[in-house]
DNA sequence: CATGAGCGA
């Protein structure tokens, strides 16, 4: 549908929509508040499944503003809508200036309170509690139109309470700014994790045999299901940490090789263990299927490693052999 | 403990 130019700008953009909401449900719950004079539910091209989101074009600023400030948040379906002005420039919605990341919110701290919360240090863009099937995850976005109010917001807010939690309220950060971060912490560990101990051990004599690297702050040595007994060690320096690691890895302690290495958090073990699955998985997968290639024309100094070598860049190889011809 | 996702006719 063509609207014309000068009512464009009282085009919302209206997010999070439930796949079954229609165009005449839209109209009926945002022409009960004011008039409107287009609907537009976005649709797959072929399937015309709804892609969850619609324009709501008014033909006053004002009955938008109205509409902004009044819907915001409101279920449709059992959804929360999210309305924010049309804005076509990409970059003025996920370049992620003025955004905010809140963590460590009250449970009961909903969409509504949180934005009424926010708006007083300036006018915001979109905002978000994050949701699942329990309710509040208990962090949050809110994206300010401009700078000042991102500082006054995190200023302000960082460190303070909201119904008896304390908030953490700081710039947003990407997820790849965020790994960044993480890796340089990651290489400066100071807890170090250690396994096949043997039988005979425990705290005390953990931190005995580790004490000469350096001061230990914690100590805790633990038996799994299976008798097998493992622990983590923090030293108060990573100079410490790495030193134990280096020196103590692989040590033969009884016929068993000990492992000391960087202590992980348990959802970057978890994940780690994902993609080795994972990547057993594709390389089974592979196996399976015999991608296998033929080569011929090799000169006589290819033998089996070099071969490797030479396709080790495209995929993980299962197997590889060079055939000497007969002379 | 936590760092999103979104722009048409």
């Amino acid at each position: 549908m063509h609207v014309a130019a000068e009512y464009r700008q009282a085009s919302l953009y209206v997010g999070d929509l439930h796949a079954d909401v229609s165009e005449d449900l839209l109209f009926k719950k945002f022409s009960a508040v004011r008039p409107v004079l287009s609907i537009c539910i976005c649709r797959d091209l072929v399937t015309c499944r709804s892609l969850g989101y619609a324009y709501v074009n008014f033909l006053q600023l004002e009955d938008a503003q109205k509409a902004l400030d009044t819907m915001n948040f409101d279920p449709i379906k059992g959804k929360s809508i999210c309305l924010m002005w049309s804005q076509r420039d990409a970059y003025l919605r996920t370049s992620g200036i003025g955004n905010v990341f809140i963590k460590n919110l009250d449970k009961s701290i909903d969409n509504k309170t949180l934005y009424e919360h926010f708006s007083s240090f300036g006018k915001i863009l979109s905002s978000k509690v994050m949701s699942d099937d329990h309710g509040s995850r208990c962090y949050a976005f809110v994206h300010f139109q401009n700078q000042t109010a991102t500082d006054r917001a995190i200023q302000e807010m960082n460190g303070a309470l909201l119904k008896d939690c304390r908030l953490f309220v700081g710039r947003f950060k990407s997820h790849k700014d965020r790994e960044a971060k993480l890796q340089n912490k990651a290489s400066e560990f100071t807890n170090v994790y250690i396994k096949n101990l043997g039988d005979d051990m425990d705290d005390e004599r953990l931190r005995q045999v580790f004490s000469k690297y350096g001061k230990t702050l914690s100590v805790k040595v633990m038996t799994d299901s299976s008798g097998k007994s493992k622990g983590f060690l923090s030293f108060d320096s990573h100079e410490a940490a790495k030193k134990a690691a280096e020196e103590m890895n692989g040590k033969d302690i009884n016929g068993q090789l000990l492992f000391v290495g960087r202590a992980q958090k348990k959802a970057e073990r978890q994940a780690e263990l994902k993609q080795m699955s994972e990547q057993l998985k594709q390389e089974r997968f592979w196996q399976c299927r015999g991608a296998k290639l033929y080569i011929k024309n090799l000169d006589e100094t290819t033998d089996d490693e070099k071969l490797r070598r030479e396709f080790s860049s495209f995929g993980s190889i299962s197997r590889v052999k060079v055939t000497q011809e007969e002379r």
